[in-house]
RNA sequence: GGGCGCAUAGCUCAGCGGUAGAGCGCUUCCCUUACAAGGAAGAUGUCACAGGUUCGAUCCCUGUUGCGCCCACCA
């Protein structure tokens, strides 16, 4: 705030303006907020005759406070559906949260730790208790930040994926699926994190080329051995064999015997399979069914028993003088001791290869033996592809789509049982007599001696996949249900694409009987910083989302979210940005302050058309040319060129230039100035709306001021009313670039913008005769009075600008213009005249753009001509 | 090893067959009574490289190079 803002200013009509010289977003924003919330605007009806427009929010976990990404996500979202409650939806933007089992357990691990505590130290049920302890501080925080952000959610139905219902929606669709033979319980080699110390599914691992050490072993003795590479020297105590390809004549004469397996006492069979590449290292592979996942394929297929040789923690449990040592330090004595046997045949060596790592914690996994529950996916990814590839969902952006299907066709089948506490504990009880029951969610647990529920609970994604209905009070037959199911549209990141988007479509299918959870997949890309490196706190590039709010408005973070959003690409994000949509913010505030001290009104109708000026007609005409294109972009999630496109014509069309040019107009006063303010009434009216979306706060301040109305919250959407007026356009762009053209010169002539100059315009019969008194005061032109005696003279748009500039002109300076003007034009000419005398051109190229080459001659050629003129009339020297 | 994408102004990115655009930054002038969080004017690009198609290519095709991402049970 400067001192400016107590002097109130005066407008036109001698009353003073209501609104500040600058916009101060902490005045308004809490306050509109909460008068949104209080007057119900976004709840959404399920009894409503309105059409729906459903939208769930990606559930954020509960382990912290929202980032920029989310901001991202939540500024789309929200300016979604922001319009369509505007075109008269019944909108329901789902609220809610996600439990987010390993990493909230993880979290709340942590904080144990800062105590010296561990969770085993609190026992399972307090632990959990504890949990939900952090879960009300870090919830109450998000939703704050989502209050701040402006997003307008249905907060009354706010909903977490540990809520009753939806662990009823969890335990429902788990004993379908079980009952259809879709979920079963198996064991598999998993991927095991000896941190968190749960099976983790396949996505959940993450790979990164690992520089590791190749080390060749001799194995058996004599004729009868051979020679077996590995990175994972520790997984020999569990080989139960050794592999070659059956046409690989090197060892033909082994398959089938027996082998000693060094530093132990057994001794393995040589089996022969397909899976061994010949090619590859020695071609022969040792092979350890219990801890790796093409060795427990080789060994189902030759009948070879499974030897786990490590715990939980991946400490050897095999005995013998590895026992109780680390899998890495194992690693390295069992090397050492096959070194002193004279096995290591050849030096181990440098050898990069990819290593799976725990998405939560990045320890590496251990590929292990485990009898652990699975989802059959098979037919529920079939399903999910099918939706896409049958059009019944669209992918934006459609390039995305390929990564889609290369998933859900590609599908291994999903283990979600996880060895943790929080989280959905898994629906099946086991009897004294090893009975397996699964309980339904109304179903009474078998109870008597020796029955036990499953201690694990479900991958966190189980729940969050049924989010588009159990949300809505699915397996009830909700009128909600019924109203707001499927969703419409469903905005995400591409980096869930697998974990969450997926797994929706596999569930909603399977449990809506075959209807698909949304229509449409919007994916966005992921905020970067302003060098395009990823944000992270541990890099120290991530952003406060609040901390840019706090310093520059909701709207204007909003803003710069909106125009960085090209579908599907990532976002970098710079303060400087955010500063240029603050400064929009305060053009728009400004103009539309000046539009209220200038009798700009939405009062009445609009005045004829015939009362217009060219200006006002022009105006219109390219407003209504502007709510089309925004709507074309709404509609296909193009939020960068719908925000772009609304900042140029708002700042440089409305503002710099109709504004501008209207001035004289409105100082004029009489019934000119009345229509001009009508209309310029209804150009901001509908800008407002038109912004609202993406800059709820200003917007609303600014309109509710201009027309009295009770909300742009639930204002109607502009309609492009069909008013368009080529002419006027065209007299429009002719007078700017008149306008433009002088002051070009006069800067040229070192002319300082405010320096007034005698000036004739002769303007009869061309596009300008109606503007002479707007050009006259943009160009700072006075009238030719006695004496005036023009040195120079600018043919502009057919009319001519002659300029006294007796005292200040720059004679040198001109001539260097005009040679420089004249440079230009003959190069023009010479290209147009090239390319008009080209016959194929001629016969190829469509009419309009021969006809347009055959202009840029014209002009090229009356530019020479003139310039030519105007540089023999300059005096020498 | 597969697949996808990107290389355009100092930076971050739009454009995608018909004389190169934006924001920020930069230069000059201006506190012109809506706005200095502003106004006016301006400079800046062998549109990665090499071929090809075309009357015409930043835009289409092929290849090269350099990046980025996703997928993959490479011992």
């Amino acid at each position: 705030m400067t001192e400016n803002t107590q002097q109130r200013p005066t407008g036109a009509h001698g009353e003073p303006a209501d609104l500040p010289t600058q916009y101060a977003p902490a005045e308004v924003e809490g306050k509109l907020y909460e008068r949104w919330v209080e007057r119900g605007y976004f709840e959404a009806d399920a009894a409503s005759e309105k059409p729906p427009f459903t939208v769930v929010i990606p559930p954020p976990n509960v382990t912290g406070s929202l980032h920029l990404g989310h901001a991202f996500e939540h500024t789309l979202i929200d300016a979604l559906t922001r319009r369509k409650r505007m075109q008269g939806y019944e909108t329901l933007w789902q609220p809610g949260m996600d439990h987010a089992g390993i990493a909230t357990q993880n979290v709340v691990e942590r904080e144990l730790a800062k105590e010296g505590k561990s969770r085993h130290d609190l026992g399972r049920e307090a632990f959990v208790e504890r949990v939900w302890q952090w879960k009300a501080e870090s919830g109450g925080q998000i939703s704050g930040q989502m209050r701040r952000l402006g997003d307008g959610v249905a907060w009354s139905r706010e909903r977490f994926t540990m809520d009753e219902g939806l662990s009823k929606a969890v335990q429902t669709i788990f004993k379908r699926l079980y009952d259809d033979g879709l979920i079963y319980r198996a064991e598999r080699i998993i991927n095991w994190c000896p941190r968190c110390l749960t099976a983790i599914s396949d996505i959940e691992v993450e790979y990164a080329d690992q520089d590791g050490e190749l080390v060749s072993i001799r194995y058996g003795e004599g004729e009868d051995s051979l020679v077996v590479a590995t990175t994972r020297a520790e997984t020999m105590l569990g080989d139960t064999a050794v592999a070659v390809h059956p046409e690989d004549e090197r060892y033909a004469h082994l398959v089938g015997r027996h082998i000693k397996l060094p530093l132990t006492d057994r001794s393995i069979p040589v089996v022969a399979d397909e899976h061994v590449d010949p090619e590859f290292g020695t071609g022969a592979v040792k092979v350890t069914p219990a801890h790796d996942p093409n060795d427990f394929e080789i060994g189902r297929r030759h009948g070879l028993p499974s030897l786990t040789v490590m715990d939980d923690h991946a400490v050897i449990t095999v005995p013998g003088p590895f026992q109780g040592q680390d899998r890495l330090e194992a690693r390295s004595a069992i090397v050492g001791a096959l070194r002193a046997e004279g096995r290591i045949v050849a030096e181990k060596r440098p050898y990069s290869h990819s290593v799976g790592h725990c998405s939560r914690c990045k320890t590496t996994i251990e590929p292990r033996l485990s009898l652990q529950w699975w989802v059959k996916t098979g037919p529920l990814a079939k399903a999910a592809g099918d939706a896409v590839r049958d059009g019944r969902v669209a992918i934006h952006p459609k390039e995305m789509e390929s990564r889609y299907f290369a998933w859900v066709d590609n599908l291994h089948d999903w283990c979600i049982s996880r060895q943790l506490w929080w989280g959905h504990r898994i629906p099946v009880w086991y009897g004294p007599g090893g009975e397996v029951v699964c309980v339904g969610p109304d179903e009474e647990p078998p109870s008597g001696e020796g029955w036990h529920q499953d201690t694990d609970v479900l991958d966190t994604w189980f729940s969050s996949g049924l989010w588009p209905f159990s949300t809505l009070g699915w397996p009830e037959k909700t009128e909600s249900l019924e109203k707001f199911y499927p969703n419409s549209v469903l905005v995400t990141g591409y980096d869930i694409l697998f974990f969450w988007v997926a797994r929706m479509m596999m569930f909603g299918l399977y449990a809506m009987d075959g209807t698909p959870p949304f229509h449409t997949i919007a994916l966005h890309g992921m905020v970067r910083d302003q060098f395009g490196k990823k944000m992270s706190k541990s890099f120290g590039n991530a952003v406060n989302p609040l901390d840019w709010m706090d310093r520059y408005g909701s709207d204007a973070l909003r803003f710069t979210l909106a125009r960085g959003a090209n579908p599907g690409v990532d976002v970098p994000i710079g303060e400087d940005w955010v500063q240029a949509s603050r400064n929009f913010a305060n053009k728009v505030w400004n103009a539309t302050r000046f539009a209220l001290m200038n009798g700009a009104t939405v009062e009445g109708p609009l005045p004829d058309a015939a009362e217009m000026s060219a200006a006002d007609r022009w105006i219109l005409s390219r407003l209504n040319t502007v709510v089309a294109e925004t709507d074309a972009y709404y509609d296909d999630y193009q939020f960068a060129k719908l925000a772009e496109g609304l900042y140029h014509f708002a700042w440089d069309e409305v503002f710099d230039w109709y504004v501008e040019l209207s001035k004289t107009t409105f100082f004029a006063g009489g019934r000119a100035a009345e229509v001009s303010g009508r209309v310029l009434g209804e150009v901001l009216d509908v800008l407002l709306r038109l912004l609202h979306p993406i800059v709820p706060f200003v917007t609303e301040t600014l309109w509710t001021t201009l027309t009295g109305g009770e909300s742009l919250v639930i204002a109607d959407w502009p309609k492009d009313s069909g008013f368009r007026d080529a002419a006027a356009e065209a007299e429009l762009a002719a007078v700017q670039q008149a306008v433009t053209e002088v002051r070009r010169f006069r800067a040229d002539q070192g002319l300082q913008p405010g320096q007034r100059v005698p000036a004739r315009l002769t303007l009869d019969g061309t596009q300008l005769v109606a503007h002479e008194v707007a050009m006259r005061s943009l160009l700072r032109l006075q009238p030719a009075g006695e004496g005036f005696s023009a040195t120079a003279s600018l043919p502009v748009a057919g009319a001519v600008v002659e300029l006294d500039l007796s005292g200040a002109i720059d004679f040198e300076a001109e001539r260097k213009r005009l040679n420089k003007d004249l440079a230009a034009a003959e190069k023009e000419l010479k290209q147009t005249t090239a390319k008009l005398g080209n016959e194929g051109f001629l016969a190829k190229a469509p009419d309009h753009v021969v006809e347009k080459i055959r202009e840029r001659q014209g002009a090229a050629e009356a530019d020479i001509s003139r310039i030519r003129q105007q540089l023999e009339r300059l005096p020498q020297g």
